[in-house]
DNA sequence: TCTGGGGTCCTAGGACCC
DNA sequence: TCTGGGGTCCTAGGACCC
């Protein structure tokens, strides 16, 4: 038996934690740069603001409306993150993170699952001021499911368990659209074939699916059908690739603004990597243009190299990086964003039987120390000015991290 | 003027091996 | 004239997730 637990609207509800006033009041969220909405309250998606909206389209509304923007405080959703999910694993043996918003619990041998849910939801809501809802059922697709209804018919309660005796009556009204692993290609498809609901697809034709959609299709009408075949995935894996990309806040064209910028990124995946203790063996650099200027000149160049010697040491994945962008690098364009992406992570280096003799110790204490210092020092590329540096004008506080920013209580 | 970021898995096809 | 069988690795592209 599973359970999926997950935080309602989470961005929007992780703002209202430390600003109650904000209860009832239309939110919205918005992505990195503050360019789309990423996340809405329930208030916002009454006004009819869309998922994914660019916000300089919606922004007579917003004022006309009284609609509270931000702009996404990702350290402040970490951290409540952690806290959710340390209250919902509290309540099972066993647990999978899923997403910033979402848990799988282990149901497995719970007398009364509603119940213990509806406990698990309340304690989560006291302990952190998040509201969760959270489906049950037998396998982790009909969890999702009924996660998704419970969202739609049963918003009061914020709990439904899928049985063998009502899951039909339930798939039945679920939109095939609305199916964990059934994105928009593959429901277009279905669509136009009859199959509209969750329950017309668990009883279509194993076959068939496996043709059309292979085995990860073929694994979800086992599933809709209470077939386990999705397990718990208890210790997250490694990553296989990290990758940072971002917009720049206004478009640039000169090659050292860009290199800045790439040096800060390159560094940050580097941190990912020696987090998950890993070294990397291949890279990616890419240039982006604005794509949505027609009137402009586009090039959206890529480049990948290996390196001979994996590793995690940030000078030499800057190195790395700068060398790349300057071989795509090309004047005469107005760049919108710079990405680097490590591939080929491992645990354990090869090294190069023809290198130079390095000393990789000496290195890796010097990285010690600077990843010690928590930014305090930063390498001579990355530069200062951060003219490049993203907007995110309506952040509001990292209430729970940073000693000048928490909140005041007055008494 | 302004349009996000970060991942995974699967499949098909080509190149190559014995 | 007839032209096998079994396998691996890599890449690109598609589809999906949050």
């Amino acid at each position: 038996m599973f359970a999926l637990a997950d935080g309602n609207n989470f961005y929007a509800s992780c703002e209202r934690v430390f600003q109650p006033k904000l209860e009832g009041q239309p939110i919205v969220v918005l992505s990195n740069n503050d360019g789309c909405v990423v996340a809405r309250s329930e208030e916002a998606k009454a006004l009819g603001i869309a998922m994914g909206v660019p916000e300089f389209q919606i922004r007579d509304q917003i004022r006309k409306d009284g609609i509270r923007v931000f702009s996404s405080n990702y350290t402040l959703y970490g951290d409540m993150s952690n806290r959710m999910m340390t209250v919902l694993s509290s309540m099972a043996p066993a647990h999978e993170i899923y997403s910033i918003d979402e848990c799988f619990l282990d149901f497995t041998g719970i007398s009364e699952p509603e119940k213990h849910a509806s406990l698990t939801r309340d304690k989560t809501k006291q302990w952190t001021g998040i509201p969760v809802t959270i489906g049950i059922g037998e396998t982790k697709v009909l969890a999702k499911a009924a996660n998704r209804l419970a969202k739609i018919h049963r918003r009061e309660f914020g709990v439904l368990q899928l049985t063998a005796e009502n899951r039909e009556q339930w798939l039945a009204q679920l939109p095939i659209d609305k199916v964990w692993g059934i994105g928009r290609a593959h429901s277009a498809r279905l669509i136009a074939r009859g199959i509209k609901t969750a329950l017309d697809f668990a009883f279509h034709d194993k076959g068939e699916v496996r043709k059309s959609m292979g085995v990860v299709g073929e694994r979800m009408v086992w599933e809709l059908q209470g077939v386990s075949c999705l397990g718990l995935e208890e210790i997250q894996p490694n990553k296989k690739q990290i990758i940072c990309a971002k917009s720049f806040g206004h478009p640039l064209c000169k090659l050292s603004e860009i290199e800045e910028a790439l040096a800060c990124y390159t560094d940050r995946v580097g941190e990912k990597l020696r987090a998950q203790g890993s070294v990397c063996g291949a890279m990616q650099v890419f240039l982006e243009t604005n794509a949505h200027r027609k009137d402009h000149r586009q090039y959206c160049p890529q480049v990948t190299t290996t390196i001979p010697e994996a590793t995690s040491y940030s000078p030499a994945l800057i190195a790395t990086a700068l060398g790349l962008l300057r071989k795509i690098w090309k004047p005469g364009f107005l760049y919108k964003k710079v990405g680097v992406g490590l591939l080929e992570l491992t645990e354990t280096v090869q090294t190069d039987l023809f290198a130079h003799v390095a000393n990789p110790v000496a290195k890796s204490r010097i990285q010690e120390v600077v990843d010690k210092l928590e930014g305090r020092v930063r390498w001579g590329s990355m530069g200062f000015d951060e003219d490049w540096k993203l907007k995110a004008e309506r952040r509001s506080n990292r209430w729970t991290t940073e000693l000048t920013e928490l909140p005041i209580v007055r008494a």
